[in-house]
RNA sequence: GGUCGCAUAGCUCAGCUGGAUAGAGCACCUGCCUUCUAAGCAGGCGGUCCUAGGUUCGAAUCCUAGUGCGAUCACCA
C-alpha cells in the first residue's frame, strides 16, 4: 500500500476510535517545503463532523499516530494543519515496493473490454502538414498512450479529408501548369508538390477576381464568378459523378500526398491503427437521419431539409440534411461515428480537433445522445488552441505557415549545433550521433507542445525557436543520460532490487522518493483530464528534484557506505525508469548518452 | 448581439478535486566544472493572481456581474 493511503487509513481508524465518527475521506497533501514534515493532514474539513478546536483535534490525532512507530517519526500541529514526519523505514519500505513493480505507474491493458478510439491529425490532402498539425498529432498520440497506460485498449485513427473543392483546386492548377510533373521529377515530397499547385491556383484565382473587380464587378460576385473557381466546381461535379479521368488524377495526386505524409508521420514517430477516408464516409449518416426522423429526434421543414431543434439545450437549430437530400458536415460526422463503433470494439471516442470546432462537437455529441447511443456519453473533444506567430495567425496563402518537416529539421539542426559545441559524444558513430540529434530535437519540439495546457492558444516565435534549457525536453533527456552514465560507471547490478533499511537518508533522498511516489496518480489524472501536460510537468518536477539530489549529495560512485551506495544507485535506477516511462507516454524517446 | 474558451512576474507558462508566506523557465545579477555528464546546481531581482461583489474557518482555484483577447453562431468542410 502506498504511504499516503496507509496514512489515510490510520487516520480514519484513529478518528473512529477517538470520536466514533467514520470519515470516508481524509484530506492529505505534501507538506509545504518551508515546514517541518512530509505530509499534512487537514483538520479543518473534519470540523464538519467533529466539533471542537482544530488545533486540539489535530494534536489528539497526531498523538495517536505517533504510536505507529514504524510509520510516524514526529508530528507538529499548526492551526488546523497536522504535519506528519514519517520514518526513514517507512520511506525505504515504500521505495522497495516501487522497485518490485516493473510497470510502475501503468496498468495492463484489458484487451477484452471495449476500447477507446482516439482520432488525431486528420489532414486535408491539398497541402503539407504544418506546426498546428504537429500540436494536434503530438497531443492526440500522447493522449492515446496515456489512456492505454490506465488499462484502456486504444485504437488510433485519423480521418483523411481527401475530397472536396480544395483538392480540385490543386488538381486543376497541376493540369494547367504542371506539365505532367511528378514528385520524383521535381525532387520534392508529394505533399509539398501538391501544396505548391494549391498556392498556384489561389494566386491565379486572386488575379482573376482583381481583373473582374477592375471591370466593375462587385467583389462578392467576382469571387463566385472567376473562371478558375467555376472550373474547380465543375471538376468536383465530375469527381462526384465518378468521371474516370478525374478520379484517376485524384487518386494519383492523393497518392503523392500520402507518401509525403507518411514521411512526416514517421519522422514524428507516430502511427495509426485504422484509417478513415472522407471519400468513403462523406455519404454516410443519411440512414441514421432517416431513422431519427422516424423517432422524432429530427424534423423536416417545408423545403425538405431536415433539422434538429437544440434550443432547449441552449443551442440553435441545426441542419442535418439539405433540402436536396444531400449530406452536410454534421451528417457525415454522425454517420462516421456510428460506423466506427460498428467497425471496432469501442465504447468511446476522443476527437483531437482545434477549438474553432468546439460548437460543432458540442452539437454532434448532443445529437448522438439524443439518438440514444450508449457510447455517446463517452465522447470527448480534445480541443486545443491555435498556434500563432508573433505577427499573428499562420496563413498558408501568405506563406507564413511553419512547415512541419522544416520544423523537425530545424530542431534537429539546433540539437546538432549544441551537441557539437559541447563535444561529449565521443565513441558514437556518425549515424548514432545523427539519430541522437533527431531524438533531442524532436524531444524539444514535442515537449514544448505538450507542456502547455491544450486549451490555451500558444505563441510560437520562429526566431527564438524552441528552448533547450530549463523546462524542456532536453532537460529531461539529459537527466536520463546522466543517470545511465552513473549506473554504468558504478557497475550497478539491476537484478538486486532491494534497498537496505540500514541507511541514513538525507532530505534530498527522501524528496526524490516522494517525487517518484507521485507518478501513478499523475498518470491517472492525466488520463482522466485528457492532459499530457500533467505528465510533462510532473517529469519536470521529478527531474528538478533529482538534479538537486545529484548535485548536493557526495559522489555516489565513491560512496564508502555500501548500503547507502546501493540505495542511491537504486534511486537513480528507478528515477531513470520513471523518466523513460513518462517520456514514452509523451511520445518522447530518451537517450543513454548525450 | 447569443454561446464557448482564456486572463497569474518584463516574456513563456505551472498551480490536481478550495488550504499555510502564489511557483518554474527565459531575461538580468552573484557564486559553483584538475569531470559520478555544467543541456546542470545554489542564490538574488521581479506579483493588485484582469476588476467588483459573493460563498467559506480559509479563494489564484467555486458562484455572480463586468472588462479585455480569441473562437464560433453557413443548405463550407
Amino acid at each position: 500500500m502506498a504511504l499516503l493511503e496507509l496514512l489515510e487509513k490510520k487516520t480514519v481508524e484513529i478518528v473512529q476510535s477517538l470520536f466514533d465518527i467514520r470519515l470516508d475521506h481524509v484530506d492529505i497533501s505534501l507538506t509545504r517545503k518551508d515546514q517541518q514534515g512530509d505530509y499534512t493532514i487537514m483538520v479543518f474539513p473534519m470540523l464538519r463532523h467533529i466539533k471542537g478546536n482544530p488545533a486540539v483535534i489535530g494534536q489528539q490525532i497526531g498523538d495517536h499516530l505517533l504510536r505507529h512507530e514504524d510509520l510516524v517519526a514526529s508530528i507538529e500541529v499548526i492551526k488546523g494543519f497536522l504535519n506528519v514526519t514519517l520514518t526513514q523505514e517507512a520511506f525505504i519500505a515504500d521505495f522497495n515496493t516501487m522497485l518490485q513493480q516493473a510497470n510502475y505507474g501503468k496498468q495492463p491493458v484489458d484487451s477484452d473490454a471495449a476500447g477507446m478510439m482516439v482520432e488525431y491529425s486528420s489532414p486535408n490532402t491539398n497541402k503539407p502538414l504544418h506546426l498546428g498539425h504537429i500540436r494536434n498529432i503530438v497531443l492526440g498520440y500522447s493522449t492515446g498512450l496515456i489512456l492505454e497506460a490506465t488499462g484502456k485498449k486504444v485504437v488510433k485513427t485519423q480521418i483523411i479529408n481527401d475530397r472536396g473543392i480544395h483538392i480540385c483546386k490543386s488538381m486543376l492548377a497541376w493540369i494547367k501548369h504542371g506539365n505532367q510533373i511528378t514528385p520524383q521529377q521535381a525532387g520534392v515530397k508529394g505533399d509539398k508538390l501538391v501544396g505548391d499547385y494549391y498556392v498556384k491556383f489561389d494566386q491565379e484565382y486572386k488575379k482573376e477576381v482583381a481583373t473582374l473587380v477592375d471591370k466593375g464587378v462587385p467583389e462578392e460576385q467576382a469571387k463566385k464568378e472567376a473562371p478558375s473557381i467555376l472550373e474547380a466546381q465543375e471538376m468536383l461535379r465530375k469527381w462526384e459523378q465518378g468521371d474516370q479521368e478525374t478520379v484517376n488524377l485524384w487518386k494519383m495526386m492523393n497518392g503523392w500526398v500520402y507518401a509525403g505524409f507518411d514521411i512526416t508521420y514517421r519522422d514524428l514517430g507516430v502511427t495509426f491503427d485504422s484509417l478513415y477516408y472522407e471519400s468513403d464516409t462523406y455519404l454516410l449518416g443519411k440512414d441514421v437521419i432517416a431513422h431519427g426522423l422516424n423517432t422524432g429526434v429530427f424534423f423536416k421543414k417545408e423545403d425538405g431539409s431536415v433539422w434538429i431543434d437544440l434550443t432547449d439545450d441552449g443551442l440553435d437549430e441545426k441542419i442535418v440534411l439539405r433540402s436536396d437530400g444531400t449530406a452536410v458536415y454534421m451528417t457525415q460526422d454522425i454517420g462516421t461515428a456510428v460506423q466506427r463503433v460498428r467497425d471496432h470494439h469501442i465504447d468511446g471516442m476522443v476527437y483531437t480537433v482545434g477549438n474553432e470546432q468546439d460548437y460543432h462537437f458540442k452539437v454532434l455529441f448532443l445529437i448522438l445522445k439524443k439518438l440514444g447511443y450508449k457510447w455517446a456519453d463517452n465522447l470527448y473533444h480534445l480541443s486545443y488552441g491555435m498556434i500563432e506567430l508573433p505577427s499573428g495567425k499562420m496563413k498558408s496563402r501568405e506563406g507564413t505557415v511553419v512547415d512541419a518537416d522544416d520544423m523537425i529539421q530545424e530542431m534537429t539542426d539546433t540539437a546538432r549545433a549544441i551537441a557539437q559545441e559541447q563535444g561529449k559524444l565521443e565513441g558514437l558513430s556518425h549515424q548514432q550521433k545523427e539519430e541522437l540529434y533527431r531524438m533531442i530535437g524532436l524531444g524539444a519540439l514535442k515537449y514544448y507542445m505538450l507542456k502547455i495546457d491544450p486549451k490555451k492558444s500558444m505563441v510560437f516565435n520562429p526566431e527564438e525557436s524552441v528552448d533547450f534549457q530549463g523546462n524542456t525536453g532536453p532537460f529531461i533527456q539529459y537527466a536520463h543520460a546522466r543517470i545511465k552514465s552513473i549506473l554504468s560507471k558504478s557497475g550497478f547490478d539491476h537484478t538486486q532490487l532491494q534497498a537496505s533499511s540500514q541507511v541514513s537518508l538525507t532530505d534530498k533522498d527522501i524528496l526524490v522518493i516522494k517525487s517518484l511516489q507521485q507518478y501513478p496518480e499523475t498518470v491517472t489524472a492525466a488520463a482522466r483530464n485528457y492532459s499530457p501536460a500533467l505528465v510533462a510537468n510532473y517529469l519536470y518536477d521529478l527531474v528538478r528534484e533529482f538534479n538537486s539530489f545529484y548535485q548536493n549529495v557526495p559522489k555516489i560512485v565513491e560512496e564508502s557506505d555500501a548500503h547507502l551506495k546501493q540505495f542511491r544507485l537504486l534511486l537513480c535506477y528507478k528515477t531513470a525508469l520513471v523518466i523513460k516511462s513518462g517520456c514514452a507516454l509523451l511520445g518522447i524517446e530518451v537517450p543513454d548518452q548525450m
